[in-house]
DNA sequence: GGGGATTTGTCCGTATGTATT
DNA sequence: TAATACATACGGACAAATCCC
């Protein structure tokens, strides 16, 4: 089999210390090895253990903090804490792609009505007995007229949110996390500029849908369910486009 | 309308000189006022331009250093050097959320299958000309049996990537993109095991598979192209999972 | 409440290594 | 080959924040 790099001169990227240290780290972070809220030793421990001087091993912290996988207090018994990987880092980066590459804000409602859509066929003919009685509790929540937009958007958000984990997915779940954490930030404007009659009326609207699935859940007409999923959010999505930005615009 | 966050001892946290400055220069990558392989202005310049010292500076440098959006080389014409943001970085840290939650290598796969799954229900009944004639450029040079295993896989992934971008819409590609690239270093060394005659015959089997789909894609028979994506995924995934791990195990 | 100890944030100066001319 | 320009890294210093007694 003949080598797929033959000879050629090789462009070496030196990692550099603060690389190396950071790495070392977010590899004990991320396999659990440092759980959070765990305190680093302070800078003058590590800079021995590292060999390293003061400003190489803030090079590595400030690499650490801008993951979210540590954060830095002044003061005595301040220091650095882990942090486990949070979804808002990772959909800030997938957000910066796709600003980038000029997507559209359609493109990530579709995408998040694929996600969503395909979390429902995931879900198999026989629902979970709990899953659904989550989804019940939470649309007990939702009937409730006292609530103001904002605390009904987030009611609905969160049952968006226990439906797909419902399938068991933590990927699908991940990435619909990520969707909908660029949806929200790109549609902070238009989000907080609603209050009129008109919000009103989808939000009791998306609630009587979100009763419905439930009830096509528990008759097991998993079909139809999916089918209302996907034009209740093909629906919500059409409002939102209607009168934002076409391009994709959002500060993480 | 009550305040959603009356009074209360909010914990402010004060960004660090490094992080504005990386935020900035940021901004200014991914919103294409900054282009690929544009220099930034030599150190000494930003730290006055910016009023910081040059470590603080140098904080700065790695952080966007680590984000992929900058790369430093040094010498005389050296210094930072603007790229755009990369697919893989944001693949990384969606790598780093799923292994800290302990997600399992079948999760990704089915992730997989529900992006290009949805992918060719997005063609709709008329696949473009020009996305078959993609496809069938890249079959044809995948028949050739002269071909080493990798090159087969290469080219294989490929027409993976070029069926999900014929459904034009960036986010869904961006997805695949992603779950693409942990799964290629969550089974990098499965690949590198693989040269038995097993593979050899999946991997024709496979083959057969894409030719297959373009063929009932130029039928128009985008139902029976659904079904049959769906399968070879789900069989590709089988083939790996029998002998890799349970645990997502990755470092990218 | 105040003072001291601890720890990080920022800065300066200097030496070293490396790539270009 | 030598000179130049630039980034890499170190050590020391002071300021600011925070906690404990």
């Amino acid at each position: 089999m003949a080598s797929r790099n033959p000879v050629g001169p090789v462009q070496l990227r030196i990692p550099k210390a603060a690389e190396l240290i950071a790495a070392h780290l977010r590899q004990r972070i991320v396999s659990d090895d440092l759980s959070e809220e765990d305190p680093l030793p302070p800078e003058s421990n590590l800079m021995q253990q590292f060999s390293v001087s003061r400003p190489t091993l803030r090079e590595a912290y400030r690499i650490l903090e801008s993951e979210g996988l540590i954060t830095v207090r002044r003061g005595a018994h301040g220091g650095a804490r882990v942090h486990k990987p949070r979804p808002d880092v990772a959909a800030r980066y997938a957000a910066h792609v796709l600003q980038s590459q000029g997507a559209r804000l359609k493109d990530v409602f579709d995408a998040r009505e694929v996600l969503e859509g395909a979390a429902i066929d995931l879900l198999g003919p026989k629902p979970s007995k709990a899953g659904l009685e989550r989804l019940r509790e939470i649309n007990l929540r939702g009937q409730d007229l006292e609530h103001d937009l904002l605390t009904a958007l987030e009611i609905h958000h969160e049952f968006h949110r226990a439906l797909v984990d419902m399938a068991g997915n933590l990927t699908v779940s991940l990435l619909r996390n990520m969707i909908d954490i660029i949806l929200e930030a790109a549609t902070e404007r238009h989000v907080a500029n609603a209050g009129g009659n008109e919000e009103q009326v989808s939000s009791r609207k998306a609630q009587r849908t979100h009763v419905k699935l439930v009830e096509l859940m528990e008759q097991g007409d998993l079909p139809a369910a999916g089918r209302l999923w996907r034009a209740h959010l093909s629906d919500s999505a059409k409002i939102v486009l209607a009168t934002a930005n076409s391009a994709l615009d959002v500060t993480i």
